[in-house]
DNA sequence: ATCCAATATTTTGTATACTATTTTTTATTC
DNA sequence: GAATAAAAAATAGTATACAAAATATTGGAT
């Protein structure tokens, strides 16, 4: 169920981000914190303090005294998030293809098959997530810690719109755009790689549908899986 | 003493910060939770939340167990966070030349204006937090919220570099280099402002000085104006 | 029946209490 | 006297308790 180098924190960080990414959770759902706490175990304590990570990465915004619910980006909040994601990563780009060894390369193409066997079993949060993996992978190879770990900030507020404003069906399409760009990349095409990520970024975007989908908002319901789980331990 | 439309969180957050910006606590000062629990007239819950933000902006450090202590960015963070900075302040500036107005122009001019004051009034912690603001102001020109509030943070870990590294009356000196930035931006010269900024970032690492600084290390005795304060209220 | 006000309940935000770990001190042995 | 082990104190991490605010409910008036 839980992976061991994880800690109980990031374990439920990503839990809840999970179940945005699978759309149990839609924007506006209210983050009841006892309910959480009923949940995973534990008590408001580590709840409230998962809820602040969460708000500091803009997936979960709190008001004051009146809790915390999934956030809601608006259209021209995405706009800027992709706007920033190709500022970054075209640069980013640029440099993975200077110095991407065959190692580097054979580690997206992994992620990049392992991508697609989700998309194909219809998995879609997978999907997503390893499709920010891959983005973030690039940004590795850089060896660059702090804009790797700008981006995953990024990454992570894409994802909450990519799951919030993309067409259900539509991200699970197995497209070339990541395999191109490892080729790109793994070649050492500077300027083919940075062009290649430039159209994926826009593409991506141009994807999104900016009318509100649907989801559950009652947290047990969204997370009987973990309450079946903890009842059997 | 303390800003109107500040929280009381970011007000102690600021605090600390300041601590570490005026050498007051250098890296490696432990954080006793129950020392600024009695300081700032809070309690843990409160003090605990404020170093959560402040390791996640990696001012601070969590040692398991053991405590918050004031982070030690090593040479290579430093030239790593200076280096993302290089990467995202040439791109950043280029668009602020292409859209800055009067009024921005005005805006950055009056932080420079109010940085040289505090350069020669020998207040070097608000020389180096202006420094920071004239940095983040030219990323609002863009109006890219995501990219200001990344820069954001690379501006606190060097602000941080720059306490903990930098000789203590060289900050002092007044120079030339943010005049002529605004200057060039003003212009719309994005070519010339592309330089000056990857020159004073460059400068402005390179004047790092690697081996460690002094301060103090008792929290009663760095915080002790604030319980001045506070015993008169 | 509908709207409004007063009351009760729920929920958040903060402080405190408890537990477990680490650090310091003290006692003991070589 | 130094090294080590045990005990004590201090500190971090978590859960709970309490206070303040928001939400929901009830009862009454129109």
């Amino acid at each position: 169920m839980r992976n061991e180098t994880e800690t109980f924190d990031e374990w439920i960080y990503d839990q809840v981000f999970s179940a945005v990414l699978e759309q149990r959770l839609i924007p506006g759902a209210k983050l009841k914190e006892s309910d959480l706490c009923d949940v995973f175990g534990t008590s408001r304590t580590t709840i409230r303090r998962i809820l602040l990570r969460l708000s500091l990465d803009k997936v979960v915004e709190f008001r004051p005294n009146r809790g915390a619910i999934i956030a809601t980006p608006a259209a021209e909040d995405v706009r800027q998030i992709f706007a920033a994601r190709r500022f970054l990563e075209i640069g980013i780009i640029g440099d993975a293809a200077r110095h991407c060894g065959v190692d580097d390369a054979g580690a997206l193409k992994d992620i990049v098959s392992r991508e697609n066997t989700a998309k194909l079993s219809g998995d879609r949060s997978r999907a997503i997530r390893l499709a920010g993996e891959f983005h973030l992978r690039l940004a590795e190879i850089t060896g660059n810690k702090p804009i790797r770990d700008l981006l995953r900030q990024l990454v992570a507020q894409s994802s909450l719109a990519l799951a919030l404003y993309e067409a259900p069906g539509h991200l699970l399409c197995v497209d070339n755009d990541h395999i191109d760009i490892v080729t790109a990349v793994a070649e050492g095409n500077i300027k083919k790689s940075r062009e290649l990520m430039g159209q994926h970024l826009y593409r991506a975007e141009a994807e999104m549908k900016l009318d509100q989908p649907k989801g559950s908002n009652d947290l047990k319901s969204v997370f009987a899986h973990i309450i079946e789980n903890r009842a059997s331990a």
